[in-house]
DNA sequence: GTTCTTACA
DNA sequence: TGTAAGCA
């Protein structure tokens, strides 16, 4: 099924397909680009074009949101996937939807850094 | 008409 | 984050 992941990333959708997709702003999702959470491509006059990979990450990204964690926190989550999947290379061990929890819930532990400002302290207190 | 970058009430 | 400005 190589042929199907290739085409969720396929980029070709622009910024204005994905707003409607992700009920999100291009403010948002340009935002978001900078603090470097998405990478979509870019063509033709300088248009960012988006992958179907896009749209679940910016949804994915919207539910860290919600969870309390910010920018930085998100990004943290992101490069520690990175690096399981790169360690998954010459060993067997794979990162598993819990071991995406347990990082989140290590996060909520000391995310005062972490933590957006004055923010909304997540009504729940423990989802875990 | 749509997107891009930059800047600021 | 919203939004306006000036380009492409």
């Amino acid at each position: 099924m190589r042929e199907k992941e290739l085409r969720r990333s396929l980029a070709v959708l622009p910024i204005g397909t994905v707003m409607k997709l992700t009920s999100l702003t291009a403010r948002q999702i340009r935002y978001y680009e900078s603090q470097e959470l998405i990478f979509p491509k870019r063509s033709d006059g300088n248009r960012r074009l988006y992958s179907l990979a896009d749209i679940d990450r910016l949804l994915e990204i919207k539910d860290y949101l919600d969870d309390g964690l910010n920018m930085a926190g998100i990004r943290k989550v992101y490069d520690q996937k990175k690096l399981e999947r790169e360690r998954q290379k010459d060993q067997s061990h794979q990162l598993t939807d819990d071991d995406v929890r347990k990082i989140l819930h290590d996060e909520f532990l000391r995310a005062g850094g972490l933590q957006i400002p004055g923010s909304q302290q997540p009504s729940v207190q423990k989802p875990f």
